[in-house]
DNA sequence: CTGAAAGCGCTTACAG
DNA sequence: CTGAAAGCGCTTACAG
C-alpha cells in the first residue's frame, strides 16, 4: 500500500503546523489568502484525505450511520424491499457526507443489541431499523438507550421512538373497497401477512374495516399466511378444497397474490373475470407476473430517504421531540383486479 | 445520550491505568487473573464497548470493508443481484468482525474514485466492487493504486487485478447446447446483454462458440439488448416484425426472457412448445414466470463472499499475488425451455 | 516484571 | 493576531 499522506505532510511542505494547515483546508478567516490557496494546492497535489478515525476520535461523531436489517425481516419483506430502503437511505447519507454501514445479520441471537454495540463503538452515529417483529424486545431496548434511532414502519406500542411508516390499516381499506365498490365483489377473501408484524396486523385491520362498511362481512373470510409466495397458494388449496365461495381476494402482499393466482388459475378459476385479485407493496414483482398484479404501492425508497433525513435531526440535536411521519399509499391499478384486459399495456 | 464509557472509566473502578486495563481486556498474560476478571468485570458493569475511532487510529485499520456498486451496474444488474452480493460480502466481513460500508452511489461523475477517496481517507480497509463497465477506467486505477481491491466479474484487460467470477463463455455455451442437443432445435436466437459489459460480450462468445460447433451457425440471429425486460421485449417484435425464422432463444439474463416470452406468447408462438427460451442469473424472477424460465445460475451469493475472503487476505498480506477465482454456473431446468409441463411443479 | 509515555491524525481552545 | 499544546481513545514499545 502507498504511504498515507496526513496533515502533517501537507504542512510540512508549505511550512506551517498541521493545525494551521488543518484551519486553511477549513477555510478559517484567520489564515492568510495565500496560505490557505498554498495549502490547498499541497493538499491536491499529495492526494492529501482527511483520516476518518482521526476526524471522529477528535470530532466525537463517525460521520456514518447503519442500516439495521433484522434476519427474520429480510427473509419477510424480501429483495427489492431492501434494496428500496437501501437506496433511500444511501441517497439521504451521501447528502450529508456520511457512510453507510449496512447489517444485514441482527438475528435473534445476536438481535438488534449486537447494533448497540455498533453504536457504542461510536462506528456509526445513529441507525435506521428497518421492520423488526413486534415481539422483538431489541428494538425497544435500542430506542430507551437513547442512542438516535429511526424506525421504518410501525410501532404503536412505542410511543418514544422515531418512526416513519404507512397507514396500513387505511391502504387495505382502499384496496379492498376497490374490489367492492369498483368491481362490484361481494365475497372477499384476505390472505393476512405474518401477525407477528405489525403491518400484517394492521392490513387485517384495514380488510375488516372495509368489509364491514360494505355489509359484507358475513361473507368474508380471512386465512392467515405467511408473505411467502408459496402461502399465497396454500390458501387458496385450502379454500378450493372446502369449496368456499368467493370471488376476490385482497392479498397482504404481491408475493402471495401470485402464488394464490397460480393455483386458482391452475385450478380453472380465470383472475380476473371470476376472481378478482389485489395485491400489496409494488416492489417489483406485480408488474411482473401474468396477469399483472393490481397492488398499493409502498413508497419504501421515500420512507428510507426520510427516516434517515430524520436521523441526521436527531444526531445534530438529541433533544428533539419524537415524531411520526406518514406517506401515501397508492393504487397501481394492472389486470388482476379486472380494471384492464390481461394482453394490453403492463 | 448516555455517558460514554471510555476504556479509562473502566480502569479507574479498578484502580489500574488505561494501559493496564487494554492488555487485561486482550487477554494479555502479563496482567495477573485476578486483576484481569476484575477488569472484565468492570467492563461489563459499565459496557464498555471500545471506540472504533480510538482502535482505528491507533491500528491503522478501519475495520470495515466498502461494498461499491457503480450506480451504472445498479440499474443494468437489478435489485436481487446487489442483495445476494450483499449477503455474501456480510457474512464473510462477519467472520472478520467487520463492517460493510456500502455505497450504491458511485456514479460517472463521482466513479468509482469517490470510492478511492473512501479507502485513502481509511473509513474502509478495502474494497469490492461489483461488475463494472469494460471503459470504467475507474475500476482501474483503483487497481493500480495499490489498495486492497477485489473485483467481482471477468476483466481479461486487468492482469493484476484479483478477481471473482463465472465462466460467462462457457456457461453460455451449455446454454445454447441445450436447446441444441435436448430440444432439437436449430434456428437459434441470442439476445445480447450490454456490450459495454465484459458479461455481455463473453455470453455473446459462448452462443456463437455452441451454434458452430453444431454447425447451425447460417441459421443463429444476434439481437443485441441492454439486460432491461423491455429490451427483450423489443428484440423479439422486431425479429416477428421480419418475420424472422427461429425456434429457440438465448437470452442473456432473465428480465430480458421475460419481457422476449411475453411478446412471443401474445404474437400466438408457444412457449415453449413453438420456441424454446432460456435465460441467464436466476437472481430471482425465472422462477417466477409463467412459464417458469429455464436458465443458468450465477452464485452470486457464492461470488461475493468468496471475493471477501479474498479481500481479507489482500488486506492482512498486502503482497499476494492477484489471483483469479470462477465459481461453476449450473443450468436450472424449468419450462420456458421445454422440459416440463407448465403446469406441473414450480 | 510493571508503570506510564508516546503517538496514531485531527481540530479547537488556550497561551502568548 | 498567531503559534503550538492539548486531548479525543486506544495499544504498543519503552523506561525503569
Amino acid at each position: 500500500m502507498r504511504k498515507v499522506v496526513t496533515l502533517k505532510d501537507v504542512a510540512q511542505r508549505v511550512g506551517v503546523t498541521a493545525a494551521a494547515a488543518s484551519m486553511a483546508l477549513s477555510g478559517n478567516e484567520r489564515i492568510s489568502d495565500s496560505t490557505r490557496s498554498a495549502v490547498q494546492r499541497a493538499a491536491d497535489e499529495l492526494g492529501y484525505v482527511p483520516s476518518s478515525a482521526g476526524r471522529a476520535l477528535r470530532n466525537q461523531r463517525a460521520g456514518a450511520v447503519a442500516l439495521i436489517v433484522p434476519n427474520s425481516s429480510q427473509h419477510v419483506f424480501g429483495h427489492n424491499y431492501f434494496m428500496h430502503v437501501l437506496t433511500g437511505v444511501s441517497t439521504a447519507a451521501n447528502a450529508h457526507d456520511a457512510q453507510v454501514i449496512v447489517s444485514t445479520n441482527a438475528d435473534q441471537e445476536n438481535g438488534v443489541a449486537a447494533y448497540e454495540r455498533v453504536m457504542r463503538s461510536r462506528s456509526a452515529d445513529g441507525a435506521i431499523v428497518t421492520s423488526a417483529a413486534i415481539e422483538d424486545r431489541n428494538v425497544e431496548r435500542l430506542v430507551e438507550s437513547g442512542l438516535p434511532v429511526v424506525l421504518i414502519g410501525n410501532f404503536p406500542y412505542l410511543a418514544d421512538a422515531v418512526s416513519v411508516g404507512v397507514d396500513d390499516v387505511g391502504a387495505t381499506a382502499t384496496a379492498t373497497d376497490h374490489l367492492l365498490q369498483v368491481h362490484g365483489r361481494t365475497a372477499l377473501v384476505h390472505v393476512t401477512g405474518t401477525l407477528d408484524h405489525q403491518t400484517g396486523v394492521d392490513r387485517r385491520e384495514g380488510f375488516l374495516r372495509a368489509v364491514r362498511a360494505a355489509g359484507v362481512e358475513e361473507r368474508s373470510i380471512i386465512v392467515e399466511g405467511d408473505l411467502g409466495e408459496e402461502s399465497g397458494a396454500a390458501a387458496m388449496r385450502q379454500l378450493l378444497a372446502e369449496g368456499a365461495d368467493f370471488d376476490g381476494v385482497v392479498f397482504a402482499n404481491d408475493d402471495m397474490a401470485l402464488g394464490g393466482m397460480r393455483v386458482l388459475v391452475d385450478a380453472g378459476r380465470r383472475v380476473p373475470e371470476d376472481v378478482s385479485v389485489i395485491g400489496f407493496d409494488d416492489f417489483g414483482i406485480a408488474r411482473v407476473t401474468t396477469p399483472a398484479i393490481t397492488t398499493m404501492r409502498v413508497p419504501a425508497e421515500e420512507m428510507a430517504r426520510l427516516a434517515t433525513e430524520q436521523l441526521f435531526d436527531r444526531i445534530e440535536d438529541t433533544d428533539r421531540a419524537p415524531a411520526r411521519r406518514e406517506l401515501p399509499v397508492t393504487l397501481v391499478v394492472r389486470e388482476s383486479c379486472g380494471c384492464r384486459p390481461a394482453a394490453d399495456e403492463r
